[in-house]
DNA sequence: TACAGGTGATGCATTTTTTGCATCATTTAT
DNA sequence: ATAAATGATGCAAAAAATGCATCACCTGTA
């Protein structure tokens, strides 16, 4: 797209702070990438970087224009995917921010399921906690976010939500996994595998634990739910998970690899919220869209009782 | 601008439908036009033109690459109007559609008003009737619309209305003009002049007229206030005319320039109501958001009890 | 305090891109 | 049939973008 050349240029230094070093990833000159800036600069009527001793920064007309520039990137990345549409094809590239809940199973089935009817779609998934998936929504960094309890932004616009219980997650011999409802003093003295204080499952464990004022046996604390779901084949302790993240038909209690799931109590534990949306004012590109749809379709099937659109 | 150059050319063929016209408008040569047109054509990877005998026809990835450019085109234009903003002065272009009923009056007083403090801040006023008010709306021609009676569109998004009364317009030493309120039936036989059918005044007319079965004596049909307004000084005929069309104070009875204005009783023929939107999910320019809150406040102090937002 | 290593800006020659002219192949209206 | 439109294309000229060498400047370090 060459009428978009200037306009990438300087995206690329505000990413860059400055322009030799986004002159070398863009493959050209230093010389000819700041004539490019001093010139869109000088039609504009007013500088856009200040210029320090370090490279540049944006200046106030700086962040407004680039903030243009994306939103007319991320419109132009529409239109071409509605383009492509036209002409048979479906193409186009999807950009998917989440939460690590999703991504042991649910995305990976979305989007197996997508590709299986159009393989011209490529993905870009950016694993991120809410505070900071809104944040790449709002710079264009993303088309989509499945988010777990609180949305901060305003910006965010809601298509769906499904409200999820936190189950416990554990081998299919620990002795907890003979109840089918677990209460929070059903853990006193039990170790437990903790997700770090930024993911929603952690936050909603906090209020329970916090007014029932008991403290769990936390043996380890992590993000990465892979270590999670692995360590617990190997010890008996006790993990936490929402049923978007666990494998398909565990929720309803079957046993998968040697794991089994029961759901905490919801008078110990409140029912979270898993969002999923995109940022406000934004048409999607049809790809983003239409999977964006398969989300939703998918999780009608999973929790057909638990969903609000 | 350079950067939106090609952009720009391409607009310009999809309203001329032609090349070579657009090429002289553009004031470049066919050649360079269409080699242009061709080259973002190859780039998009498919043709946005129809190649006709008699010059050239978007067809439909034209349709949808166009309507990206001019929403570019507009959130540039936004861009610009917030970046000279930043810098002091209001600068800035503000397009506004409305039927004929506020160009009499009403803009003009608003206009005026607005550039006693930003006169680096440019307008276009373009006189249309609902419908085509609309689509200019749509087309991203016109930034702000103030439409009298009925929104077809979705797409109109409403930001105030105010409710307004059918008058009667007359000159002072008419008989008529005795009367506080008139009753349909006190025009009958009385000859008037009558707005052309598109217009929302004579639509109200027509539903009374309707209702009450009365034939008025219409001497002249027209849609120019202008032709009506002068008209009324040289004979005693009766012209229609809303509050917001009527000079200042008019409305509350006083005489102007030897007219007067007399409400229609709202038993007869019912009020209607003039809108003021913009297209639903534009962001506006500074410039152009600014003209709309101001002219929200002149109907705030004209109408106090009519206007909603 | 001097200096090395970084930054963006600028003059000039070179390369690339864009433009204009002349012309072609078609279609439409007369 | 013919005249007058239309958009496409080869080729040379004009314009714009690029790369090199270098300048002026700032910052952290010895």
């Amino acid at each position: 797209m060459r009428f978009m050349t200037s306009l990438r240029f300087i995206d690329a230094v505000a990413r860059e702070k400055s322009i030799r070093k986004a002159a070398e990833k863009l493959a050209i000159t230093s010389t000819a990438l700041n004539r490019r800036i001093l010139q869109v600069e000088d039609e504009i009527g007013q500088p856009l970087f200040e210029r320090l001793a370090s490279g540049v920064r944006l200046n106030t007309a700086g962040e407004i224009f680039v903030q243009h520039i994306r939103a007319q990137q991320a419109d132009l990345a529409r239109v071409q995917s509605q383009l492509a549409d036209l002409s048979g094809v479906r193409r186009g590239h999807v950009r998917v921010t989440s939460g690590s809940e999703t991504l042991r199973h649910f995305l990976p089935d979305v989007i197996a399921r997508y590709r299986a009817e159009h393989n011209a779609v490529t993905f870009d998934i950016s694993r991120q906690h809410g505070e900071a998936a809104e944040a790449a929504l709002g710079s264009l960094e993303a088309d989509l976010a499945l988010i777990f309890e609180p949305i901060r932004s305003s910006d965010f616009q809601t298509i769906a939500t499904a409200r999820q219980a936190v189950y416990c997650c554990m081998a299919e011999t620990h002795d907890l996994a003979r109840l089918d409802v677990i209460r929070l003093h059903h853990l006193i003295d039990i170790p437990v595998i903790m997700p770090t204080s930024q993911s929603g499952v952690r936050q909603l464990l906090n209020v329970g634990l916090m007014r029932r004022e008991i403290n769990l046996a936390t043996m380890l604390e992590t993000d990465s739910e892979e270590f999670t779901q692995n360590y617990l084949q190997n010890e008996k302790v006790v993990g936490f998970q929402i049923p978007i993240g666990l494998a398909k038909y565990m929720a309803e209690g079957r046993s998968v690899n040697g794991l089994i799931a029961r759901p905490l109590d919801t008078q110990d534990i409140p029912q979270g919220t898993m969002h999923i949306g995109h940022l406000r004012g934004r048409v999607l590109p049809v790809a983003a869209a239409k999977f964006m749809d398969l989300i939703i379709t998918e999780l009608r099937e999973r929790f057909p009782k638990d969903l609000d659109q």
